[in-house]
Order: structure tokens, then C-alpha cells, then sequence
DNA sequence: ATTCTTGCAAAGCCTTTGCAACTGC
DNA sequence: GCAGTTGCAAAGGCTTTGCAAGAAT
């Protein structure tokens, strides 16, 4: 949506079936986890649990809510989705293929907007050596007001005030 | 607990009362808030609702859960707690009093560490006007393994190989 | 006296789980 | 055919809420 793809050699779906083939215990990759990762690889964007089911649901997908609940969590080892925890809920985003960023969250609109910030990286190294902290992944969001919602308010002020 | 205070001129409970009675329809201080904002402030740590109702529970302060609920909500508006998201679970901490500061949370032993970097804030503060974004807050968690933690790790792992 | 707060228990959300039927390998 | 997966519905956490009784101003 916003950032540049990157180039990946294989399919999110074969990527996601060479890693069901590689656990301790060889897993299935099923009709349903097809049509799921199919369903979320063929748009790009932020989503939870709930609305992942009610749009496949929408989309005339045949998959349970338990089924997707278990596939979310096996896409998230598999190195395809990421988690993000914005306030209480979880949200989902593209993983593989997709570049490293943080988020902007609007309280207002609700809006996920992507941004890209090296320094970040850096802070991360160092305090990790600093601390002797072996890192596994990091979550940074900020909130507050988009452009629109901002412009949206400043221009209501304005009438409250004729 | 690892980060110095900040000194300021009221105390949480009084700078509490003031929020309340500053509130649009005038808030009530209660006994039951009281109990529970002093022993908030009494320790410094990261808590959870449920940690905090065990703990005071123990204490043997009376108070339900549901005014904790409550309350908490009412400490956060009030600026005097902070929340924190860490995976799904909801954490809070001192903010009143307390410097600003990220966390490294080890996902093994669930322990926090505070660290201070200013790089930060000029990530923001750059970020925020490159995309005219009004920021209201921000949350950077470094997740992985404590030294702790990864210590005994390759020691187990050591050991394993014997 | 009025209006806000409390405690309780019930309801709500989101997520996980036990189990019998089913299906990929 | 065996072992892993599905769907269902029930159960689990955590949090919120309706309401009658109680407390603050």
C-alpha cells in the first residue's frame, strides 16, 4: 500500500508450505490455510482476527473461526505475518516480502499509516548491547491525530467559534 | 526502581483530587480510590489489573474489582499511569513523578527494563511532520531475552551437549 | 437531598480448547 | 491407515456494565 514491495524468491504459499514441512512434527497444509493465505497475501493491509473472518465470511471463504485463529498463529511463526499490538487488539500485517516499518496509529480513524526510520535500528542495537539483551523483535507505534482527522477537528473548532 | 524520579511539587493523591474536581460534571475522591492510588505510588513497578486486585487483596485493602477497572481508567486520564501494551495484556506504571522511558521486555522471565534514549523523540518529532501527524503518545517495546535469561539458556544448552 | 460511586453478578469480547468427524500424506 | 486438522460449541481470560444500596458534597 504505502511502502515498496521486496522482491522474495518464493510465494508466500510455498513459503508457508516449506514451513509446515520443516516442523518436528510434519503439519498439513490444508484447503482451508490455502484459501487463507491466498485471501490475506492478495491485498496488503493491517487486520485483526475478527475482521479477517467477517470479510473471508463476506468472500464466500468456508473457513471456521478456530481454524483461522490456529492458521494466524502458524503464519506468525512461519515468518509470513507479523503481530502488532495497538491498545488491546492484536492486528496482523504482512510479514514476507513487505520491509521493515513502524507504525503511525490514528485514535480518530483508526488509520495505520507505515513509516520507515533507520535510526530506530540503531537505538535498538545499542541499548541491547548495553543491556546484554538478545532481541527477537520490537513494536513502535505512535498515536495521535492523522492530517485528516487533525484538519477534520481544526476546521470544527473553527465553526464552533461563528 | 531503575530510573531516577523526577521531583514534583504534589503529591499523586492531591494531584488526583485536582483532576477529579477539574472534571466537567465534578468527580468524588473516595476512600476506596485513595487506598488504591497510595498503594500504587507506595512501590514502583509495572502491573497488571488482576496483579493489582491479588495484591491488594492481600494487603488486605477492600476494594472491588470493578472499581479497580474503574479507577485505573479514571489514573490514566488523570496522567498519573501510564498503560502499556505488551502482547495482548494490558500493563500499567507510574507516569506522574517518572521520566519518560521505553522497555525492553524479556519474554522468558516477562521482566521489564527501563531505558532512556533520545534519538527517540527526534524520530518522532521528524516523523510526525513529515506526514503532518498530531502526536498524542508512543509505545517502543524491545522484546527478547534478559541477560539473565540468555545466560541460562547456553549454560542449559552447555549442558545439553555433554 | 442530590448525584456520584460502589459492589455484585451478569454479560461482553476475544481467544482457546475438547472432541468427534474428517482429510492430507 | 495414521496422524494431524477441522468445525462446533463450550469454556477461558480479561474487562465492562446494569442496578440497587451506599457515600460524598
Amino acid at each position: 500500500m504505502s511502502l515498496p514491495r521486496i522482491s522474495v524468491s518464493q510465494s508466500p504459499e510455498s513459503k508457508f508450505q516449506e514451513f509446515l514441512r520443516s516442523r518436528p512434527k510434519s503439519q498439513r497444509y490444508t484447503d482451508q490455510q490455502r484459501e487463507m493465505v491466498r485471501f490475506i497475501f492478495e491485498r496488503h493491509n493491517h487486520f485483526d482476527a475478527e475482521q479477517l473472518i467477517d470479510d473471508m465470511k463476506r468472500a464466500k471463504c468456508s473457513i471456521s473461526r478456530a481454524t483461522v485463529y490456529r492458521t494466524l498463529k502458524k503464519l506468525v511463526e512461519a515468518g509470513l505475518l507479523r503481530e502488532l499490538n495497538v491498545g488491546p487488539r492484536t492486528f496482523y500485517e504482512h510479514d514476507y516480502g513487505y520491509p521493515q516499518h513502524e507504525h503511525l496509529y490514528c485514535q480518530q480513524c483508526q488509520k495505520m499509516i507505515e513509516f520507515q526510520a533507520d535510526e530506530i535500528n540503531k537505538v535498538i542495537e545499542q541499548v541491547c548491547l548495553e543491556h546484554n539483551f538478545q532481541t527477537q523483535g520490537h513494536t513502535f507505534i505512535i498515536r495521535g491525530l492523522c492530517s485528516d482527522c487533525n484538519r477534520a477537528r481544526v476546521n470544527k473548532r473553527r465553526l464552533d467559534l461563528i
